[in-house]
DNA sequence: TTTT
DNA sequence: TTTT
């Protein structure tokens, strides 16, 4: 059935990557995604969403995303239900990404790069998925989940 | 910020009515959208969302929406973050719906069928949102959220 | 980059299977998608949208798709650029499909079939993507495009 | 019916402010979308699509975007139909814009760079949609179409 | 006709 | 050119 979710926002931390039992892959991080609309005490809240990546994105996502980047993501909902530590049943949301766009170079827009450079002339160029040009680019996810 | 959802499922449930303290309309619903791909023991797993609908589009989907009605829903997707009875901070994810589009007239799939009609029954054709061809309507919700 | 389009529609008319030189399968349809509001005549019109399916997802859509027929579709918007006889640069915007749901079981709403059925007994089980039940399945592509 | 598309591409030229013969403002711009895949001579092609945006929308598009800034798009797909002044009948796809949203400051990706910066230059910092912090704002449009 |  |  058709479950389509797209969102664009804000890293709310770093990315974590992590491994299945079998080796997969697997990165989570939560996208903060700023309302449209400001509550009634006139702030303009977020929507903390958490997102999963498998395999070869994810390897991506841990490797060139951080904390406060600026991207898109394509994907669907999913509603996990499990037991936690106390035996309760928990039911979480999460967003399982097909593509992920980075929608700023990496380093930032503020950067830590010095000089008033706002995109980090100091990243490593090998590693980095933006080209010299700092154009974005999309990586996406084609397997079959598991 | 983008947010953006679109899905397709069938409710879980009958869809349920209140009202806030200011008189205004919420029906909320859970909407069962199957997965594409089945599990590792072969199952067709569903994610079960929950959906919100507010004022006018509220009071015409708690009128003509049922327990298995085939629908389509296009909003966005909210965490909304509350204490529970225990004082335990819960998180629950949410589909804020814009639109939701009936793909079955009421009465649906077994169409005039007289027992074991799962849906139907007691409707009132008068009231009800489809036209005699049958043919599916949207309702939508342009207010502002409040 | 981000381009995502998500459809609910009915079959302007059959759908058309061809296949390119390397024998790869393409059907294509029309799908009539109406607006939600009125024009200044108080009429409702529609937006005749181009679909473009390939390989499994084309035999499939080819095989069980009809006019008239509701479905939703998740693809990505793509604007093809062609010289046509007159030798005229002609433009034509069309959903390359991922995914196609079919909302209806086939022989449709009101079918074909006697006594009343509204879903078409007489139909070929064995050919259907519809289950015994009725219900709709998702088909999709998840092959490169060429 | 369900009709939503999301894009996120740059503006391949400046846009364009017109208004109706009721005054209505309307901005339209062409969308560069750059494409998933690579075609057969390994180039990345683009998709260029028509957006259009209406009234307090089209005004702050008008006043904010520039040929090469990076924006989402949220809207609904639209076929257009109209006879040319050779009297043909040409159809033109369109995606009628619900939000757009800067995903960069004014001033661009060069940030406050002084030659060879592509974007910027001669803005105006008060009325610029982007807060102090560079952070992109989403901007709406709830009218009813005409 | 086009963006980076 | 078109669906219900």
């Amino acid at each position: 059935m058709i479950n389509r979710v797209i969102l664009v926002g804000r890293l709310a931390q770093d990315p974590e990557l992590r491994y299945t039992p079998n080796g997969v892959a697997v990165t989570t991080f939560t996208l903060a995604v700023n309302r449209r609309f400001t509550n009634q005490q006139g702030e303009r809240e977020a929507d903390f969403i958490n997102i999963v990546t498998w395999r070869q994105l994810a390897e991506t996502c841990a490797n060139y995303l951080k904390k406060g980047r600026l991207v898109g993501v394509d994907g669907r909902l999913q509603i996990r239900s499990f037991e936690n530590s106390e035996g309760r049943r928990i039911k979480v949301a999460e967003v399982v990404a097909d593509t992920v766009q980075f929608l700023e170079p990496a380093g930032g827009r503020s950067g830590s790069a010095v000089e008033g450079d706002p995109f980090g002339k100091s990243r490593n160029e090998m590693d980095d998925p933006f080209a010299d040009d700092g154009k974005p680019i999309d990586i996406s996810d084609d397997d079959l989940p598991f």
